[in-house]
Order: C-alpha cells, then sequence, then structure tokens
DNA sequence: TCCTTTGTTTCGTATTATAAAACATTGTTT
DNA sequence: AAACAATGTTTTATAATACGAAACAAAGGA
C-alpha cells in the first residue's frame, strides 16, 4: 500500500522488520525476499543496513536475520513514558497473585486497544498475549470496557468501521453491540465469551484519569478450563476492584 | 558514520527515531532537522513515512512528533522470545518485594549488557533505569557480575577496548579490574559502589544456564541513602538467593 | 566431482530521494 | 490592522541514491 510523500526504501525495511516479528528463530534473506517480494540483493542491503545499527542481528552459525535489540531501546522509551504502567504494576501482580490467570492493562491506540503490561499466569495451561499486540474494541473484554465508556460519537466512530467476525460468539451487529454495552456500563464489567478467540475467556474492566475519561483496562485472562462461566461474578468484582484502586492513583475521583 | 553498502535513507530515519527517543514530549521537525543536521522536508518526509506506519505519532494540538507505538509490538516481539525473562519474572518480584529496592536482569548484549526487565521499588525516593538501555561492563554491579565468569578471552576482550570512566570511583585499571572480577567469582557477588552513577549503588549476581555459561545477570539497585553500605550483606545473600533459583530453572545444576 | 542452495558482492543506470523554494497557518509585535 | 516571525507542509527539477541482474564464495549433499 504505497502512501503519498513517503519513503519507499524505509517502507520497505518497515515491512522487512515486521516480517521478523512474525518469526521468534529468524529468517534467512531468500525466504525474507520471498515474503516481501523484494530482489535478494535488495533484502541483504537493507538487512545490512539494519544490522548496523543493531536493529537486527544475525546468528553466524545459521546467518539468520532477526530483530535485534535496539527496538528493545526505542520500546523502552516508549514504556517509560506511560505514567499508568508504573503506577499499575503492582496491582495487576496482586490481582494476578490473587486469581492465579494472566492480567493484562491495554491502552486506546487508534482503532485498536494495545497491550502496554501484562503478566502471565503461573499455570500450565495458559493463553498467549504479547505487549505491543492489539485486541479489537468490540470482541475483546479489555476493548469493550473502554468502548463502553468512551464518548458517544467516538464509540461510533469505531462501531460504524464494521464489526469483524473472530469467532461465532462474536458480536457484529451493530445494534446488539450497543445494547451489549450499556449492559457493561450498568455492571461495570465487560466479558469476552470467546469473541475473540475460541477457547479464551476474558474478565475486563475500564480505568478513569482525573477528567473522568477511559483512558485505559484491565484484564483477567484464561483458557476457558479455568476461567470458568461460573467463576465471572467473583473474577469481575476482583477486576472491577482492582480498576477502581489503579484509577484513583491516576486521580479519578467517584462520584 | 557511513558504512559500506547501506541504505542511507533508512540510516536517516533510524537517526531520527533515535533522537525521539531522547525526548519523552516529542518535538517538532525544525528542531529535529537542527539536531539530525538534515533539511527540514526531507526530515519530514521521513517522519511522514513513519508517521504512515504508526512508528511515530503526532499529537494534534502541539504537531510535535514522537515515538508511535508500533515500536512496542517489535520490542513486544524480542522480549517475547526471551526465556529467561519469563522464567525470572515472579523471583523478581519477590525479591523487589522483599528488600523494598528496585531489581534488574540483564543480558549481555554485544560490549554492554542491556535490561530486559525491572520491577520499580516503591519508595518515594528512587533510580531510574528503562528497559532497553545498556550498562557497561566494568562499571556495573550486573556488567561485573557477567564479565567475571564470562571465558577469559572474552572478558579479555571487553576489557581491553579500555575502561571508561563514569564517576571518581569507577575502575579504570585493567589490572585492578581483574583482582576485583577474581574477588567478585570468589564471593559470587558485584557490588557497584557509585562507580556508574554518583548516588546510585547496586549489588549483583550472574544467572547461569544449563551448560553452566553465565548468560544473565540481576541485581538490587537504589539510591546510597537506602542502599547502604551496611545492607551490603544481606542484600548480597538475596540477590544470590534469587540468581541461584533462576539459574535453577534454566537449567543450571550446581556443582 | 558436480550440483544445489544460500548468503554476499559488484556495478550500470533507472528510479528515487533530496532540498530549495514556496505556501499555509498561527502567534506575536508594532 | 498590518507586518513580522516561526512552524509545519507542499511542490518540483535533478542530482544522488537504491535497485536488481549477474557473478561470486562457501557449504552440504548426491
Amino acid at each position: 500500500m504505497p502512501v503519498e510523500n513517503t519513503v519507499q526504501s524505509i517502507e520497505r525495511a518497515i515491512r522487512i522488520m515486521e516480517e521478523l516479528a512474525t518469526e521468534k528463530e529468524g529468517m534467512g534473506v531468500t525466504e525474507l525476499s520471498h515474503r516481501v517480494q523484494l530482489h535478494k540483493s535488495t533484502v541483504h542491503r537493507i538487512l545490512n543496513t539494519l544490522l548496523q545499527y543493531g536493529y537486527v542481528e544475525q546468528n553466524p552459525n545459521t546467518e539468520r536475520y532477526r530483530l535485534g535489540m535496539k527496538l528493545l531501546y526505542l520500546g523502552g522509551a516508549i514504556l517509560d513514558r506511560m505514567d499508568i504502567r508504573r503506577e499499575a504494576h503492582d496491582i495487576l501482580n496482586a490481582l494476578a497473585e490473587e486469581v492465579n490467570e494472566a492480567v493484562h492493562l491495554v491502552v486506546p491506540e487508534g482503532d485498536r486497544a494495545i497491550y502496554i503490561d501484562k503478566i502471565d499466569s503461573k499455570r500450565t495451561i495458559r493463553m498467549y498475549s504479547q505487549i505491543g499486540r492489539k485486541a479489537p474494541y468490540h470482541a475483546s473484554a479489555v476493548g469493550k470496557a473502554i468502548l463502553a465508556f468512551l464518548p458517544q460519537e467516538d464509540a461510533e466512530r469505531v462501531i460504524s468501521k464494521g464489526l469483524e467476525k473472530f469467532t461465532k460468539n462474536t458480536i457484529t451487529d451493530p445494534e446488539k453491540l450497543k445494547e451489549h454495552l450499556e449492559m457493561i456500563r450498568q455492571r461495570g464489567y465487560a466479558v469476552d465469551d470467546e469473541e475473540n478467540e475460541v477457547g479464551i475467556r476474558c474478565v475486563g474492566a475500564p480505568v478513569f484519569d482525573h477528567t473522568g475519561r477511559v483512558i485505559a483496562a484491565i484484564s483477567i485472562s484464561g483458557p476457558t478450563v479455568t476461567v470458568t462461566k461460573e467463576k465471572i461474578p467473583e473474577l469481575s468484582e476482583k477486576v472491577m476492584e482492582s480498576a477502581r484502586r489503579i484509577s484513583e492513583k491516576m486521580g479519578w475521583k467517584a462520584g
């Protein structure tokens, strides 16, 4: 998708890095050039550039390339500017300890919610998640918890872009979603009942700042075998309590 | 520093992103073009490219540019491939809780040690640190803890590159450092006594893998007013115990 | 030994990125 | 109100750069 007034070679570098992000063990030049549909020597030259600056590293034995640690520096700078991450971390830790499931913190980012912190569960059967990844607003507990408390015109804009179907449980009817969001506003928490991913259930609650705006959401997430429907009442109380505590740390006042 | 067979415009994009990483609140086009010494319209075009792909974002009110969340996705992919981070996190949390100081996990990265996880202390007076940033081997507790257990030729290579002076306490004499590393090997822990930064003291210990190689280090770090010299014996025991537990999780066997 | 495959290097030139100039907008000063 | 200053954004001729085809080097397998 070429965009106007952009630098093509930078776009190519971006494509290459994003392709490398999908392969934990890295990739060779030939495979990568097939994937991004660029000539092998072009890919090699771009990789060499990224290699010189630490954005890519090469395994000397396998000669495969993978993302380099310099991206950690840049990502770390972003994490570091997020006050809410600092404020929420202990509360998330305590919550994860208490319920023994994965716990996540997300913030709104464009048309999706982005994971900015997580505490993994200690169970053998776990769900997979990754900082920096995004979740759809309408199909995730954290997304719905944010959507329910966004200003109406913002929520309308999200809904009007269409509600993609991820599983047979995903809410794809705008009217149905709006009713659902009203219910979330009444209850104070949201449930993703295998709407985003089969076999995963999440209970989420919104976080507010000093102006009363929703700025984030947290969730308790796990496989449906451990996050059962019977547990929802208990988990919802706990996630709301933690969200309230984080909100207060962000300057929110009840009422 | 131009390098051969590199793509100049990609290098420029990298320089721009790294400059933006130094300014939490972002920067305008004009300031940025002064800093990277490129024409304003060139900088603008590169920024626009990065903007389109989420690597940079622009505050609509101030028009300032800052790093974008896509870097969090790439950084998250790197964090996610690190098994040690997953294994160590709970142990680090417990340690931080126990000593009420900042706790860090670092791994070797080229000629420095890079921070890949941290637990901040709950005290009012804290030290500043950031995931993705690097510490010099010879002047940090984590660095020295790794250096002391590296194969001799690797340690020699590090030392032969010169020992930069950061404070009046920094060890800059190669012979003195080698004696110091021997002491660390005997004791099993390292101390950074305001060698990297005035007012900061750290106690670190190495982490080993199943082959017996040093693969990481952890530390307890804080301002000298709370991490006092009197506390070093106690803190060293605790940091070594935690490092040993992480080592075992990484497959290390004593003996 | 020959063949295949992969990563790396070379180099002519077509394409791309540059940067100077102009423009649009906002805030400040006279 | 008009003039000025400063900033971000757009336009465009062309110099510079990036591209990609071809060749090369090395390793592994038949």
